[in-house]
DNA sequence: TCAAACCAGTTTAATAATGCAACCATCGGA
DNA sequence: TCCGATGGTTGCATTATTAAACTGGTTTGA
C-alpha cells in the first residue's frame, strides 16, 4: 500500500474523520466498545483479527482520544479499553452505516440484528437531518458554505 | 492468510457497509459524486489519487450498484459516472462523518466548509435518532435484537 | 504449590493491496 | 493531420495485513 495518503490536514471534515476511523477495524472495534467490550482478548475473539493489528489499532485509537486505558476495574490486574466521549460520538456514524445496509443491501435477510429502542423494543426510525427551524432535509436541500472566507488557493471541498 | 478478510457475508450490517464503502477512497468518491462530479478525470483531479486506483474503485462502486455509467451526456463521447439511489443513500453516512469531525476534531478551525440548508443558508442541526413514537434516542437508549430467531451457533453481533 | 491455562502483546515471514510512473488507444478540435 | 485531453492498463517498488509461533506476566485450580 504505500504510505496511505493521510487526510489529517485536509480541509474536508469527512476526510478528517476517515483519516481517524476510516479503516475496517477501527470502526468495528468502536462498535464492540459501545457494546461494553473492553478487554484486548475479547476484542480479538469477537472480531477475529490478528493480534498485532489489534495492538496497533487500539494504540492508535487511544492516541486519538477515542479510547482510553483504565488500569483494571473488574479485580484482575489487566487494563481495559474504554470509550471517551469522542468515542461514544461515533455512534451516529455506526447507525448511519447500519441503516444504509438495512435499506440497500441485496441480502437483507442475512442481517442478524435490528436496532431497537430499549424502552419499547421497537425498531428505531431512520436518522433525520433537520434545519435549525425544524424542516426535514434531504441531500438536495443542503449546500456547503465556506467556513469564514475562502482563503487564496483554498479549494472548497465537501 | 492475508487476503484481507471480507465482511461481505458477515451478519452485522455495519460490517457489510464497511465492506462495500469502508475504504478511504470510495467514501470520498461518493462525496464528490454527490456534488455533481461525474467524469473520471474530474474525480482524479479533485481527489488526487492514482488513476489505476480510481479505475478499480469506480468499477467496484459500479459493480455494487452505487454508481452507474451513463454513455455520454454532455455531448462528448466519453462516459460518466452517476449515483444510483443506493449511492445517494450514503448521504447520511457522510453527514455523520462530517458532524463527528466538527464536534470532536482537535483543529476545527482547519475545517473549510459548513453544511447548511439551502433555503436559509444556516447550519443544519445534528443528525437525530428517534423511536417510532417520537422520543429522541441516544446510544444508551438503544439495544440490538435478533432479527427473527437466533440460529444455532449464530452469534449476535452489532 | 506447581502446572496449566489465560492475557496481552511482539516477532517473523508470507501474501495482498497501494502508489507512482510510464505507456497506450481513442476522441475532439484546430 | 497533429496535439492535447480522456480513460484507462501494465510493471514495479513499497507497505499493510495476516496467521502462526513465541514471550513473559497473571490467574486458576487440583
Amino acid at each position: 500500500m504505500v504510505k496511505r495518503t493521510s487526510f489529517e490536514h485536509d480541509d474536508c471534515p469527512i476526510a478528517r474523520s476517515l483519516d481517524a476511523i476510516g479503516d475496517w477495524w477501527s470502526m468495528l472495534i468502536i462498535r464492540e466498545a459501545l457494546f461494553g467490550i473492553s478487554r484486548f482478548s475479547e476484542f480479538q475473539k469477537r472480531l477475529g483479527l490478528a493480534k498485532n493489528i489489534l495492538t496497533v489499532r487500539l494504540r492508535a485509537l487511544v492516541d486519538q482520544g477515542i479510547l482510553k486505558t483504565a488500569p483494571a476495574s473488574d479485580g484482575s490486574a489487566y487494563q481495559e479499553y474504554l470509550l471517551t466521549p469522542k468515542g461514544r460520538g461515533v455512534f451516529p456514524i455506526l447507525v448511519a452505516l447500519r441503516q444504509w445496509s438495512e435499506e440497500f443491501d441485496e441480502h437483507p435477510e442475512e442481517i442478524a440484528t435490528i436496532l431497537v429502542d430499549k424502552e419499547k423494543g421497537k425498531p428505531v426510525r431512520k436518522l433525520e437531518l433537520y434545519s435549525q427551524d425544524g424542516r426535514l432535509l434531504s441531500a438536495a436541500d443542503t449546500a456547503l458554505k465556506p467556513r469564514t472566507v475562502v482563503k487564496q488557493g483554498g479549494r472548497v471541498t465537501a
